[in-house]
This record gives C-alpha cells, structure tokens and sequence, in this order.
RNA sequence: GGGGUCGUAGUUCAGCUGGUUAGAACGCCGGCCUGUCACGCCGGAGGUCGCGAGUUCGAGUCUCGUCGGCCCCGCCA
C-alpha cells in the first residue's frame, strides 16, 4: 500500500543543515529539514538519523516529550523527507557516538511534519553501500545523496572557481561561443544537429572552440578563456566522455614559454588550493622525442622508473631469429629491466605477454638473472658480447627480469609503455600521493597515415611548425617539430595546446600539406583564412580537460565519478535512457528519412 | 568493428564435475521492545537464474546467438 505524506513544510525555515548541531547550541530550539537515513524503533523511543549533504543528526521522538509526534515518527521510513522542530540536547554521557560529528546532541522532537514518503530505495543509501556502479548511475539522484558520491562534484566545483578567478585576475576574459557550429573536417567524429530551416543541412557539436577563439584573438581581446562543453562522438573509456568540459585559454603576442607559465601557476594554485601542496616550478620537460624513447608515450608518467631501454643495436647479428629479423627490415628491439622482477612467475610473464599482444606485439621475450645464470627460452642464443652489452644497457644484476619487445618503432613502444604502466602497478612502485606533471615540447608537426596515405596533423591544422624548421617543409615534412605542447600529469594528458600559425600563406601551405584540396579549404576554413588575412597578430593557447583533472584532484578511478550525470560506455544516459526514439512528426519538420538498419 | 569479463530475490553475492524443493546476508512486511546509532528478539513474504534457441531423460550450470554493464584494442586533429 503506498505511503502518502500530505503535510507541507509552512512557514517553518531551517535553522542548520544537518551536520552542523554542536555542543553549544544545546537548548536551543532547532527547526531540521532532510532525508531520513535510519529509523530505529524501540517500540517507546523513536530514533532517527536525520541526513542532507552536509551530514547526519540523531533526532529522538519521545512520546513523553510529544506523542502526536511520536505516533507519526511510526510511519517514517528511509529517504522519507521530513521536518522536525526541537530542542537540542546533550546526550546522555553513556550514548554519546564519537564516529558523529554530531554525536554528542540529538534533537528531542516536539512537532514533525512528514513532507514527502520515498519508496523503498533500491540500495541503501550510505557511504558503505556496495551498490553497483549500473544501480547508482539509474538512480543518480540517490546515489549523490552520499557524501562520498557528492565529494567529487564539490571537488570540482571549487577546482573551476579556481580557475575563473585566477584567469579574472590574469586579466582574461571570458567568453561563450556557439554551441551550435559548423563541422570542420580532421579531428573525431562530430554530432550533427540538423538544421529544421535548411533540410539537408546540419550544425556540429563543437570537438573544442578552436577556430572561434583564434577569431577571438584576430578580434583583439588578446586574453581569453572559456570552460567549455566540448562533444566527441567515438568510442568511450574510462577516460573518456563523448561528451566533456574544457578549459580554453588562447592569448596573444606570446611564446610557447608564455602559455605554459601562465598554466603552472594555474596547476600550483590548484595544488595549493586542493591538496595542500606546494609544487615546486618549472615543471621539467621533455622532448616528444625524449619522452617516447624513455617512456614509449607521449604522456610519462615519472612517479616511477622502469625505463625503456634500447636494443637494437646490440642485436644487429643476434642469432635470435626474430630481433635479427625485425632489425633487418628497419624495426628496433627495445626493452625494460625490471628489479626483482625474476620473482614474477612463468604465468605472470604470460598473462604480459598476451596483454602485450594487445598492442600489436607478436610476442615477449624475457630473461630472468639469477646469480649468473641466465634464465631464458633463448638464453642459449645469446653471445657473451650480447649478454655483456644487455647487462651495461640495463644495469640489470641478480634477482633482475628483463623484457623485449622486438617489432616496428609503433608495436614496440605502445606495447613496452603499457607494459611498463602495468608493472608499475603490480609492482607497487606508484606513490599515490606523489604527483608527477611534465611538459612534452617539439612535437612533431605531421605524421603519415598510411591507411589515408597522406600527412595528418599530429595536433591539429592550425599549429605553428617550429621557426628553425621551417625549411624542412618542402622536402622533409615528417622532420618539422611544431610549437605545440602538452601536460602530463600522473602519466595522463591534462592539457595540450599550441602556438597557431598566424600568417594566411603559411596556413595555406599546411593544408596543401594535409591534403585538403582548395576549393575544400576554403569551404571549411575560409572565414579563418579571411580572419588571418586581416592582421592576425601572433597567437597561441591551451585546451585542459577539466573532467580529467577533477578526476585526479579528487583521486577518483573514472571520469563518471566526476560527471554529475555520465553516459555509459554504450553512450547512453543510464537516468533518461537517451538517445532514445524520436516523434515521426519531429522528423518530417528536418527532412529526415532514416534507413531504419 | 574486435578481445576480455560480468549478468541468479529489491540489493550485494554463493551455487563444485549437469541431478530432484535455487541459498546467504542486507533490505522489505507483521509483531514485541524507552537509549539505540549496522539496535535487538520472534514470525513472514519475495526468483521468467538477462533474453532466445540448442544438446540432454534432466540446464542456473554445457553450446550457439542476442541484449546490457564494465575494462581494453581500433577510433579519439
């Protein structure tokens, strides 16, 4: 039989949030408002734990203190939403709780006014409840009831005020652009919204306000910042929403030396502020180049050591077919030494083996040093001169393991960089309150798509080749180093920016480059083209993934942790149940048929 | 598009090599209880084992397909 409460709250205000009751308000009369976590009922006294998001307080209904109140306190039941007017009171000494902030008064109800009666809720609704994370994102709205899930949107709440008010003071400015915009070729998949005024014709979801916060620096404001909704329709992971916010910042007249001063002091204001710790500046760098031949990636993380080691030419004659193999048709054979890994077990060492497999490797070799003897499948084909050089290579000594990777320059560093992340974790060698930031610099401008079978931006079109390699343009595009950089923090990319290309015939030649035909250019990017044309003064900024730094600041394990209301990795909103079907008549008004696959 | 993993009561899970009436805890409902705070005690209800085929005398368990959650590859300028 449903539960129905018909009281209203009246004229009554709350005096504190529920976690607020001290001590020295005993006496006092109190007016409380929230959600009711606990009835415990002895039959005589009625206790209630009173929540809201600041915390909980016991109220007590003593039929000797009111009786009609009592006799309602019998109807109450979890999440039921009510309103109590007492007396604070200091409990006796021997019921004091000390795991309460408020554990050392109750409330003693004289009046109760049942606002609103919740239907059993399909899990409890406290920090302990090991409800699945299915369960919590269908009810959001329970689930953010509890503290700990509410913590991380409180978190991020105070990590964007930080921000307006430190580019406010820097004297930025702050500015929207359309939602609703035009779809611009390279870069991820857009979202399309067809345009009911043109059939046939759509707006995209902006992938980030790139172009229009160039117009903005072409327009003069000369400092600009925006946190912003950006949309990418791919594939999710744990990191990553189709749809996420970003900080945009974009300044003019400046260096790559001046964007990233201005962001350390927006990261060590954020570390003070959030986490109490003074990072020490400048945050080191690291070359593209340096970073991924150390670590394989292009986002380090340097909490840990386990570097890769190069190989190659040590292997030159190998007798092992395979290293001889892979060099002769130009690869390389890289590896890691790992202390004390000889301990990992013959099925550890497969379970990486396969996971290596994941990123294109064919296989793993690995050899375990044990006081001068060589462990190994293919100890046999190594020569001494070999076993001499892989053990200055790697320093490695007794108790050591040491892995290769064998294949072409992409397979050997995607698989030995996540390799590597794997066994910082398992190893434990990852100090989860250490924080490691790190500048990647001189990126290269292109890389060759072989499935395009063209040069695509490693950033995007519009960064700025490095001055002193300009000339390298013409014959050897893959050599240009770009004026672009990124921010690695614990081993995932935060922000990533670059200096634009401000001058029209330099703009042009990079999309000659990219292949993008004229007629195509100006189709797509004539207004910016137009723009630069008109005395675009030097500029260049940085885009930072808020959702990703609230997530690190906050220490949670998924981006959903920090998104009031997440999709699924289905892309789908677990509350709403979007995308979902729309009216026929909706899709006549847009001049849309669907195929119906 | 591909790989892995999970799906059993409202919830979180157990259920060995296929076997007869599918369990536990918490929650829920009823009763008792004036110092509990994970209250306690007594009693009770609650299941399309995600869905669909198949194998079998017999399927929660095995096979195939499918749907959904999560992790990953591809994708993400």
């Amino acid at each position: 039989m449903d539960r129905i409460f018909t009281d209203q709250l009246g004229t009554w205000k709350r005096s504190l949030y529920c976690g607020e009751p001290r001590a020295d308000a005993v006496g006092r009369e109190l007016i409380l408002v929230g959600w009711t976590q606990r009835r415990r009922d002895h039959g005589g006294l009625i206790f209630v734990d009173l929540r809201d998001r600041s915390g909980l307080v016991q109220v007590v209904f003593n039929p000797e203190v009111d009786a009609a109140a009592h006799e309602k306190a019998r109807h109450i039941r979890s999440e039921d939403v009510i309103a109590v007017r007492g007396v604070l009171a200091r409990r006796p000494p021997e019921t004091v709780n000390p795991d309460l902030a408020t554990g050392e008064v109750e409330l003693l109800v004289h009046e109760v006014r049942l606002l609103n009666a919740s239907e059993v809720p399909p899990f409890p609704v406290e920090d302990e409840s090991d409800a699945t994370e299915n369960m919590r994102l269908k009810y959001r709205y329970l689930d953010l009831r509890r503290p700990r899930s509410l913590a991380p949107l409180v978190l991020r709440s105070r990590l964007t005020k930080l921000i307006r008010d430190y580019f406010d003071s820097h004297g930025f400015i702050e500015v929207e652009t359309p939602v609703l915009t035009k779809s611009t070729p390279e870069g991820a998949r857009d979202y399309l919204v067809p345009s009911r005024m043109y059939h046939g014709k759509f707006y995209a979801l902006p992938q980030s306000p790139q172009l229009f916060k160039q117009i903005l620096m072409v327009g003069g404001l000369d400092r600009y910042f925006q946190i912003v909704r950006c949309f990418r329709d791919e594939d999710l992971r744990a990191d990553r929403q189709p749809e996420f916010t970003q900080l945009d910042v974009e300044m003019s007249f400046i260096q790559p030396d001046d964007i990233i001063d201005v962001i350390e002091g927006m990261m060590v204001l954020l570390f003070k502020e959030l986490k109490g710790i003074d990072m020490p500046r400048p945050f080191p760098r690291l070359s593209w180049a340096e970073a991924r031949a150390r670590y394989g990636n292009d986002k380090p993380d340097l909490r840990f050591g386990l570097e890769l080691k190069d190989f190659s030419a040590c292997f030159a004659k190998s007798q092992i077919k395979v290293f001889a193999n892979v060099l002769a048709a130009g690869g390389i054979v890289k590896g890691i030494a790992v202390p004390g890994g000889a301990s990992l077990s013959r099925k550890e060492l497969d379970d990486m083996t396969s996971f290596a497999t994941n990123y294109g490797a064919k296989g793993m070799a690995w050899i375990k040093l044990a006081d001068g003897e060589w462990q190994s499948p293919i100890a046999k084909f190594f020569t001494d001169v070999e076993r001499e050089e892989i053990v200055r290579i790697t320093g490695a000594k007794s108790g050591d393991l040491i892995l290769f990777i064998a294949d072409n320059d992409k397979v050997v560093h995607d698989s030995l960089s996540n390799l590597r992340l794997l066994l910082g974790e398992k190893l434990d060698l990852i100090d989860r309150n250490r924080y490691s930031l790190v500048w990647i610099v001189d990126f290269p401008l292109l890389e060759f798509d072989p499935a395009e079978k063209r040069y695509v931006a490693v950033h995007h079109p519009f960064t700025s080749p490095l001055d002193e390699d300009l000339a390298l343009l013409e014959g050897e595009p893959l050599k240009v180093r770009s004026k672009a950089y990124d921010l690695a923090l614990n081993g995932m990319e935060v922000g990533g920016g670059s200096v634009r290309i401000h001058q029209v015939d330099l703009q042009r030649r990079i999309l000659e480059l990219l292949g993008i035909r004229r007629e195509e250019a100006e189709a797509k990017f004539g207004f910016l083209l137009e723009a630069l044309s008109y005395g675009a003064p030097p500029h260049g900024g940085i885009a930072f993934g808020i959702d990703r730094l609230a997530m690190i600041f906050s220490g949670a394990q998924s981006l959903r942790d920090v998104i009031a209301f997440p999709k699924s990795q289905k892309a789908v909103c677990m509350l709403t149940e979007a995308p979902t079907p729309v009216d026929p008549r909706q899709l006549r008004e847009l001049g849309i048929k669907t195929t119906g696959d």
